[in-house]
RNA sequence: GGCCCGAUGGCGGAGUGGUGACGCAGCGGACUGCAAAUCCGUAUACGCCGGUUCGAUUCCGGCUCGGCCUCCCA
């Protein structure tokens, strides 16, 4: 569709490279998804947010994108040593302990759902499959089993993986694991530091809620097992692109690298030297000073949490796109409030030249909302007659894409088609929809009223504010300020800012 | 102890060997009864010390500071 050629930052390289499908003309891409034994925070979704500007770049670019994101259900423990329990076991027992009667299944549900939530919400678009750890159990048994002979031994607690049976184990994380330096050894008989299980027995003497039997007993899979199987499963191996959290760079992706290549190789699949996919992309963290986004301290940032607050979920979602994702984002209220406020001019101004193009068109013939229209739809329409003012911007949007997914720029170059003179509005407008494909801000379907949220703890009802708001127009037929003045004095003072000169006619000051 | 990265104006945050994006805030103007919202305009920065270069914020070296990990986390 467009010219750039796309670049990716590979994590396993350290350098920028060009993209280049396994298979011609299609993407396919595997996101290491949330695991769901609790809420995930606005950093996590960070995450997810990132995955999808790369799946839409890919479309953008016009590749045949298969995404799979997982669903980890099982087996992820609160501790990289193995010495941990599962989190969602432990998760339930709490809940039990409390006076609850929960099903571990129905908490993994729950949390899912939240997710799920959380992603709408966002404008992430829904990848082809929502991969479910437990639906691949017997996948995951049959992976296990051809590798358990070659890279693989057995001890009481479970069936490890031996890291010194693969090439260059580790080499993603570029760190030293020869004498297991800064890894704790928690599991006696281990023979590397690193090494890391596959199958994690169920102790004697207990039952877990989730567990399967399996040539070394009853128990369930490890954490790291179920992406390799669900990605080479889903996607085939080699797959195009692997994503996730930087933290995943360490440990998690490593493993999941190491069980690919015993698969690979195990399997007379020539892919042992790809690692499983061939570009690893690595999302940065969202950081916050007070340390809010560590689920281990109780408390921490949900997005339903902006959205009580008065904040819109897609202002948080500018607020990722305005950086690049390998950059570490600052969160802080203010942060947030400036990426809101940038939404809303943004909204503003597309809502503008919507009603100018519907002026247009009334004293014309009608025709088809060219934002609507995102079918059939191509960038040589915008190019052919738009007097050199559009066919710049769409080269610098699409450069900016293309080079590792700047949405930082590609978000300016946005604004400025939206601020462009002399340009029809339909041309502008569709242009918008086709950059929104890409950055998913909102600003095509968001009114400004969606923006006006009643934060949870205002002290005033929309009825209440707009019945004074009301009253104003009686006072200002009377021309009566003082009495204007003192109504307007009273809304501030409850949080609600007036705006007389705007169609709005008021906001919650946040 | 390890890792990786960073240090850009009031805040956030791009980018670049030579006119220092952009957003928010600020300031000025328009609009308003006054404001607010909106629109237009606009000041302000590249941690320190060396080196390479005609020229460095951008490349190299050192320093200082900072962040991350070594519980968990995307």
């Amino acid at each position: 569709m467009t010219d750039a050629p796309l670049k990716l930052f590979n994590s396993l390289t350290r350098e920028i490279e060009i993209f280049t499908p396994v298979h011609p003309g299609e993407a396919r891409v595997y996101t290491c998804g949330p695991t769901v034994y609790n809420y995930p925070h606005i950093g996590n979704m960070r995450a997810y947010v990132f995955a999808d500007v790369l799946g839409r770049t890919l479309s953008w670019k016009g590749y045949a994108l298969t995404h799979v994101i997982n669903i980890t259900d099982v087996g992820h423990l609160t501790d990289d040593a193995d010495a941990g329990e599962d989190k969602l076991e432990k998760m339930a027992a709490e809940r039990a302990q409390k006076g609850e009667k929960v099903a571990i299944w129905d908490i993994a549900r729950h949390y899912t759902e939240a997710y799920w939530a959380d992603v709408k919400a966002l404008n992430i678009r829904e990848p082809a499959k929502w991969s479910i750890a437990t639906d691949y159990i017997d996948e995951m048994l049959e992976f296990a089993k051809s590798i358990a002979a070659r890279h693989c031994y057995e001890l009481d607690s479970g069936l490890y993986f031996d890291v010194s049976t693969v090439k260059d184990y580790g080499r993603l994380a570029r760190a030293v694991t020869e004498e297991g330096e800064g890894r704790i050894d928690a599991v006696a008989g281990k023979r590397n530091a690193a090494d890391f299980a596959i199958w994690r027995k169920t102790p004697p003497g207990e039952t877990r809620q989730m567990e399967w039997d399996s040539p070394w007993g009853r128990g369930a899979p490890g954490w790291h097992l179920e992406c390799s199987v669900m990605g080479g499963k889903l996607l085939g191996f080699p797959f195009d692109i692997h994503t996730g959290g930087i933290d995943h760079r360490e440990i998690h992706h490593p493993n999941e690298i190491a069980q690919n290549q015993a698969y690979c190789c195990t399997n007379g699949l020539d892919v042992a030297e790809n690692s499983g996919a061939r570009i690893w992309m690595h999302n940065n963290f969202l950081v916050e000073r007070s340390g809010k986004m560590s689920k281990s301290s109780g408390e921490f940032l949900r997005l339903q949490l902006l959205i009580d607050k008065g904040y819109h979920p897609l202002a948080y979602r500018m607020m990722c796109l305005q950086a690049h994702y390998r950059s570490e984002l600052e969160f802080s209220w203010e942060g947030l409030q400036a990426a809101l406020t940038r939404l809303k001019r943004m909204v503003m101004a597309v809502e503008a030249l919507k009603s100018r193009h519907a002026e247009l068109v009334s004293a014309s013939m009608p025709q088809l909302e060219p934002w609507a229209r995102s079918e059939g739809w191509t960038l040589k329409q915008v190019q052919g007659d738009d007097r050199g003012k559009l066919a710049p911007l769409i080269e610098k949007f699409d450069f900016a894409v293309s080079e590792d997914l700047n949405t930082a720029v590609a978000l300016t170059v946005l604004e400025d088609v939206i601020a462009a003179r002399k340009v029809d509005p339909a041309r502008k407008l569709a242009l918008v929809a086709a950059m929104e494909a890409v950055l998913g801000t909102g600003v095509l379907e968001l009114k400004r009223s969606d923006l006006r949220i009643r934060p949870k703890d205002a002290a005033l009802t929309t009825e209440h504010i707009e019945a004074a708001i009301a009253a104003r127009k009686e006072l200002r037929a009377q021309q009566d300020y003082v009495a204007l003045d003192r109504n307007r004095d009273e809304l501030t003072a409850k949080g609600v800012e007036v705006m007389d000169g705007d169609p709005l006619g008021w906001e919650w000051k946040l």
